[in-house]
RNA sequence: GCCCCCAUCGUCUAGCGGCCUAGGACGUCGCCCUCUCACGGCGAAAACAGGGGUUCGAGUCCCCUUGGGGGCACCA
């Protein structure tokens, strides 16, 4: 109750906000402008984490509120209490911040809208626009039974539509369903699908309340997407034949008809339902992967929509270009390739202090020994470091060698690397290096270079054992870079150990 | 079973009747750069699902087939 009031008192103050703006406009003396506000809504249900499709709603929802200067409202759709969790509450908040998506005004909690949502109900039958259904679920069940059997269209056939409550058995609490019109045909303008038509003889006279007095999912959507004054109702395309059950409500109130867009949902890397198998379906995974917030929003508005063949979107042209009419109609796969290739373009232009902070985090995580200078090291490694990685975890991985302690763990190919004849050509580089003024990435690449020459080597020939020795790795950023991040001591130091290793 | 939606390179897509011998991006494969790996640069292979119409002209419009997907709950 708590929050019905809330949730009033929120609508009626948008309301205010309303009018506070169409008269700063006139003030201004600006063309008048149109009085409505857009308003969208991302309405998930709390039974898991934030799945990556619903997160690609929220992101569209988002963007075309940013973009019309509109408001983006959340709301959790918790009617089903069996499945709902405060868990998945949680994560979806979470999610939501993580990607960035700031919703206006307060969360709104369905089930704490029920009351009203009952007296919507109790209206419409008032109205003779719904009734009381007393049949119990076995009888249901029996009746889409035999409507299998014979090949008929399975739905409710209205057999209390038209039958007085007394004809029922005692004590047989009822539901109450919607009296749909059976004839003619109901059409949704959808701005992604186009118009969409539904012949009323296959929309049955579905269920609005339980028979223990809660709402079905049917007409609380209907009802909260009216009070909060939702104009445009964007969501995934599994709720495109919801619509055309959703508008009988809508008429039968007499209420406004919000503009649709039903996204095409998306699929597997192998054109099949999104499921556990294709990998990570949370936007928590995704986090925990080493992706950025930036580079998901880039990757999920494009799975779906285009502007020409503009790729690499950043969020502030993203909210700019965002329409409605550029929303692609088929189903599109994920792509996880080109999201690491995208994402490796935002870590490359992010800035070296908040990349090096993600890094320190997961170093810790992983339980490396963190030191003073530790953030001073990554954050001047961290030009060479972000060029060869794809996400934060492989930044971290990259940046490893940093927190490595002596002697050095070598990997397979640094091993192959350090060949006898390598350690000699290290013992000889040790004293060439050591003897360099100033320890710096020019001396020492020249250093190495006239080495390299007196020896009758090739560069790649003395570098290669030099990052075998300074990182334990075949790969690294360039390896002068390396020899300066990592200082003259610590670096002689694991120069001497493979030297005479 | 009934209803609804979708269909361009492997993937995401541009294309909204003539600009298309179909463009871009990821991925793939070559080459260049180079101390490794990346980045970057250059180049290549790669698609209008099939069949009927409409039209002077169809990837673009219509129909059918096929193939995907969604919905048909006292779930949301």
């Amino acid at each position: 109750m708590q929050r019905f009031a809330l949730v009033h008192s929120l609508a009626q103050r948008r309301l205010l906000v309303l009018n506070g703006r169409s008269k700063t406009t006139s003030l201004k003396g600006s063309k008048p402008k149109s009085t409505m506000t857009i308003v969208t809504r991302f309405a998930p249900s709390p039974t898991g984490y934030l799945h990556i499709g619903g997160a690609r709603t929220a992101l569209f929802n988002w963007l075309y509120a940013r973009h019309t200067g509109g408001t983006f409202r959340l709301r959790i759709e918790d009617t089903d209490r069996q499945r709902s969790t405060p868990a998945a509450i949680d994560a979806i908040i979470e999610g939501m911040g993580w990607l960035g998506l700031n919703w206006d005004g307060e969360v709104v909690y369905q089930f704490a809208r029920a009351a009203r949502h009952a007296e919507v109900a109790k209206q419409l039958i008032a109205q003779g626009r719904a009734y009381h259904c007393y049949a119990s679920p076995e009888e249901l069940e029996a009746m889409r039974e035999d409507q299998r059997k014979t090949g008929r269209p399975l739905r409710y056939d209205g057999r209390w539509r038209d039958r007085p409550a007394t004809d029922a058995k005692p004590n047989v609490p009822p539901v109450v369903r919607i009296k749909a019109p059976q004839t003619g045909e109901t059409i949704i303008h959808d701005k992604v699908q186009g118009d969409v038509r539904f012949g009323n003889d296959v929309l049955d006279d579905f269920i609005l309340l339980r028979s223990d007095g809660t709402p079905t999912y049917m007409l609380s959507v209907v009802v909260d997407d009216h009070d909060m004054g939702v104009t445009h109702v964007i969501r995934g395309d599994d709720h495109l034949t919801n619509a055309a059950r959703q508008r009988q409500i809508i008429d039968a109130m007499g209420w406004p008809v919000p503009t649709y867009a039903h996204l095409p949902l998306m699929h597997g890397e192998d054109g099949q339902k999104l499921s556990k198998r294709h990998g990570a379906l949370g936007i928590h995974e995704y986090k925990d992967l080493g992706y950025l917030p930036e580079a998901m929003r880039n990757y999920l508005l494009r799975l779906g929509w285009s502007h020409g063949d503009d790729e690499t979107i950043s969020t502030e042209q993203a909210i700019e270009w965002f329409n409605l009419d550029s929303i692609g109609r088929s189903p599109a796969r994920v792509d996880f390739k080109k999201l690491d290739n995208l994402n490796g373009h935002y870590m490359r232009s992010a800035s070296d202090a908040v990349l090096a902070d993600g890094t320190l985090a997961l170093l810790k995580s992983k339980g490396a020994a963190v030191t003073d200078d530790l953030q001073a090291k990554l954050i001047s490694a961290m030009p060479g470091l972000k060029e060869r990685a794809k996400t934060l975890v492989e930044l971290a991985n990259g940046a490893n060698f940093l927190v490595a302690q002596r002697p050095l763990a070598l990997d397979d190919k640094a091993q192959k690397l350090l060949t006898p004849e390598a350690r000699v050509i290290l013992t000889g580089l040790e004293a060439a290096l050591a003897a360099t003024a100033d320890w710096s990435a020019s001396q020492l690449d020249a250093a190495t270079r006239v080495f390299a020459e007196q020896k009758g080597l090739k560069l790649g020939a003395v570098a290669q054992p030099l990052r075998a020795a300074l990182t334990g790795q075949s790969t690294s950023p360039g390896i002068f870079d390396v020899l300066v991040v990592l200082g003259r001591a610590e670096s002689l130091a694991r120069i001497a150990d493979q030297a005479r290793g």
